[in-house]
DNA sequence: TCAATCAATGAATTTTTCTCATGATTAATA
DNA sequence: TATTAATCATGAGAAAAATTCATTGATTGA
């Protein structure tokens, strides 16, 4: 009489919701459609309350169908995940660690935290979402993430924030650019400029809630491209700016022919953070990665 | 061969984790304790892994019994409030809206929105959090609560702000307090008084993040009190100072010996938000709180 | 060593779930 | 409009699953 919604409700109730009929969601879930129907009764009937009425020759979800349809939405993912790291653990398998990108120009950093990682902890499978469009926090949050890598540290004290190493965030622009000579840019210098960067909103792009938003400015153009080597080429090839981490201007500093300019006279300095759940805290690979990615932190930027 | 967790997997689990034996979480869950020996060991052989090894007289969870120990607690309180939200559809409820406060002195105007939506919702069930330990914004995205009332906006996609009303954080004084004949105060000022402010971290209190700690000062004491009638009370005996809404000033003024002063020249401007999940936006009710407590505040601050 | 406590197990039983066959309603079609 | 196809609901019976009971084996503490 206490617990009323099973695991199968739910998937009767997502299954409706995707295939539109009961019959279509009855042959997904392998079980006839008189099955699905007899369940979902037996709940109404528990709890007095209605949760789909026939519309014609379809169904139509009532409030209460409603409300278990995103109940359905939110908890069959995590039992679904639950299914899958079950499997793994059989498999000798620690889980898989889910990393969150959201320092897009940091990939390649990343990778060399990733190989070593790979090698000390084989039963750890290592999922990498490089997502230009994913909210970081939120997939962190909902167990869609374990492991989630900022610059943005927010205030939330079911969150653990470890800060892996400094870097400067810089302007790139070609080497006889006019604004190479100078030491370092203002805000009127860009209002000129094309500005490159990556596809996500300017409320994620410190260039812009950092530097421009806060002096009124706007670059004269500002477009978009997903890829950070093809938008140094272009500011080579005098098709614009970027605002890059210093140390990816270094990679690139020998073999084209760009600079680097500092973004106001005290230059923009932004810290890379890895960010777990507090309840993960003592997970032994998330505590090993988040040390070693420390590690190479610290003799990347020395 | 797909879905292999079900709640009541999840159940015994944390009977066994909360009760300590198999035992008696069998008896909590009104099963025999073979019952649940046996839907383990089921669930082990499906999954080919250990979920406890008996260890002596008692069990011990594997790493994948702490795994489904934590799945289990952060789904089963999900999976009980939507058992109680379908009894409450059932008895013609809509739902129940949980609110969280975040701004303490707020709980007298949150009273005046409450008590007309009663009214008007009257199929809708009202839970009001005012803790002063939980963690807003991880409760509204854990479904702890529905909507929260905060001054602190935060980035995030899957959340829906609306600005309510603009209020200044004033410091209240007593009548013949010496700072009283200022038009405002300083930082340097307050390095003399005793500061009393609810019990919350000072990383939450906007006198110390806004006012006081960049400017490096300290107040000479720091008191803490859950009341802020008390609190007012305390002031206005010259037992020390607070800093409080101007409108929650306003309701003292006349009644006690006190004044209020601006926080720097300019004062310390705040504004009310409600904050709700994107994917409640279309909740009637919800929208109905949010438009009925724009409203109060509008006239509010009139 | 003995009694007590606890989990595991197998067999029997009860309960639940599922299917099949059928009916009823609706929508499309001839 | 009559016909047909599609869909969900329902009841009875069959199948499957969960639960209990009774018992065993292991461990601990007295």
């Amino acid at each position: 009489m206490i617990n009323m919604i099973e695991r199968s409700h739910l998937e009767i109730i997502r299954g409706i919701d995707r295939h539109r009929t009961l019959t279509e969601a009855s042959a997904i879930l392998h079980l006839s459609q008189s099955a699905l129907s007899h369940a979902i009764r037996k709940l109404e009937s528990r709890t007095g309350t209605k949760i789909w009425i026939k519309q014609g020759r379809n169904l139509e979800f009532t409030d209460t169908g409603r409300f278990l349809l995103s109940l359905a939405n939110r908890i069959l993912p995590q039992l679904e995940h639950g299914d899958r790291a079950l499997k793994q653990f059989s498999n000798g398998k620690k889980g898989t660690l889910r990393i969150g990108m959201e320092c897009h120009p940091c990939y390649q950093w990343l990778l060399k935290v990733v190989l070593p990682f790979l090698q000390t902890w084989p039963e750890v499978d290592l999922d990498i979402k490089k997502d230009f469009q994913f909210d970081g926090y939120s997939s962190l949050k909902d167990h869609e993430t374990d492991l989630l890598i900022t610059p943005d540290l927010i205030k939330d004290n079911t969150l653990i924030f470890t800060p892996i190493f400094p870097y400067e965030l810089v302007l790139i622009v070609a080497r006889n650019h006019k604004l190479a000579p100078k030491s370092y840019v203002t805000t009127e210098d860009l209002e000129t400029e094309t500005l490159l960067t990556y596809p996500v909103g300017t409320d994620r792009l410190d260039i812009f809630t950092n530097f421009l938003i806060p002096s009124g400015c706007k670059p004269a153009s500002h477009k978009v491209i997903e890829d950070h080597e093809i938008m140094i080429q272009m500011v080579a090839a005098e098709r614009g700016v970027t605002a890059l981490p210093n140390w990816m201007f270094a990679e690139y500093n020998e073999t084209l022919p760009i600079k680097a300019l500092r973004l106001g006279s005290g230059g923009l300095h932004k810290k890379l953070y890895t960010a777990i759940r507090a309840i993960d805290h003592d997970v032994d690979y998330i505590q090993a990665f988040v040390s070693s990615a420390i590690e190479v932190g610290e003799t990347d930027s020395s």
